[in-house]
DNA sequence: CGAAAACTTGACGTTGGTCAACGTATGTGG
DNA sequence: CCACATACGTTGACCAACGTCAAGTTTTCG
């Protein structure tokens, strides 16, 4: 028995979050006969751009950047994926290398599924294609949105968005921080601007009173001045 | 018989282009026999941002403008799509409202599929479902590089990998020039970038030498140079 | 405790957006 | 077929936004 009951793909409740829900208690077990549980520390690369993946990467905990490098040498952050996010299925299902690099933002904990499993799947089980289907058109219509933002908007505006995603995609700690480590470099890297020019928008939101910061730590306090600036006012 | 042979999906060589192809004869028989073929006028509407769509389009010839309008009030052309493509396909597997608006470039002839039937074979048929999931496994890795390229290059580097792109894809006239009719506003809604920024940058490649202008006829001469500069030398 | 990494601020130059004026196609109705 | 209207293309002047370099401070971590 190598792993106890909760480590089991069918008892896992992450599943309820992706496409694994569509799979029956049986092929589950399939799967989580092969699987392998990872732990990866903070700062780890859970794989690289360019790498061939024979598997997908499910997040059971924690917190991932997926980027990509630009010619010009800057890394730009397409996504930040979490719990219940499944890591490589565009690259697995397209059957090429990965176009993107997965680096933990804090400690994660993942399950590794075989590609070959999955395809054995894929090619049997409709409702499983489906769901898989339908979460990347979503994952396609927030790309446009990104594209639309990234080529329209300030680096302000971007970054108002961003720290708005984040907080209500992340949830906040007791104080109200945003619980997400984020560098300052890395949210530059998010919204695609300088380090510098992220950092004195930021100590500019803090001078109108829109944020507070303790260190690294954020809290939005007037989410409607950002929106605000968000729309353009 | 109100269509002659080459008006049938069965026989229409652009199935072969897209997800359609992993259909049976007989499912393109019942595809064919609800399907509606369209002609559109350069510069109609196909459909519009936030509309419910109750099927796909297929086009079948001519090229057409998927933008989505941004809160400021521009348009911001997120993916031309020509010959083979199928418009509406994101927003009918998610079962939302569309997220894009789609003009017509130039004449187009496009066949309409009423969203039942393609269900209906969606529901059945693993092998087109799968053909549909690696074509937007493609899309999304596309978006990827638009996002990196928008929030990292500069409006000349962007025109530049633009007119490449065009020039791939599109094919050229007998005398080379780029054989799309892109007004420089669409080039510039493209990059996202001001109308004027777009004409200057054109002009400043003219004056180099590495682009031809006729009127709003734009012929590449020196590919390489456009190249040096999207790489960023 | 010390080194490395992350953060902050200033100065300065470039890019690109905006407004405004004017030239040039395109097309429509008289 | 012309006159006029309407879109599209072009250029200049000006300014705000943003990237880069450089120097200094604070935080993090072994």
């Amino acid at each position: 028995m190598e792993d106890h009951q909760e480590g089991r793909c069918e008892n896992c409740i992450i599943r309820q979050l992706n496409s694994l829900k569509a799979l029956s208690k049986e092929e589950l077990k399939l799967i989580s006969d092969t699987k392998v549980t990872k732990s990866i520390k903070k700062g780890d690369v859970i794989f690289e751009e360019g790498e061939k993946l024979n598997g997908v990467f499910c997040v059971r905990n924690g917190v991932s950047k997926l980027s990509k490098m630009s010619d010009n040498g800057k890394d730009q952050i397409v996504k930040i994926a979490t719990k219940g996010e499944v890591l490589g299925q565009r690259s697995v299902i397209a059957e090429e290398k990965t176009n993107l690099s997965a680096v933990a933002l804090n400690d994660m904990e993942v399950c590794y599924i075989s590609k070959n499993h999955l395809t054995d799947n894929i090619s049997n089980n409709v409702a499983f294609t489906k769901a898989i289907l339908v979460q990347m058109a979503e994952d396609l219509k927030f790309a446009d949105d990104v594209i639309v933002n990234m080529a329209q908007k300030s680096v302000k505006q971007r970054i108002a968005e961003t720290l708005r995603y984040l907080e209500k995609n992340f949830k906040t700690d007791e104080e109200g921080y945003i619980a997400m480590t984020l560098s300052r470099e890395d949210i530059a890297n998010v919204v695609g601007a300088a380090k510098e020019a992220c950092i004195r928008t930021l100590t500019s939101f803090k001078k109108e009173g829109w944020i507070i910061t303790d260190g690294k730590r954020i809290k939005i306090e007037d989410d409607k001045a950002l929106y605000r600036l968000i729309e353009g006012f």
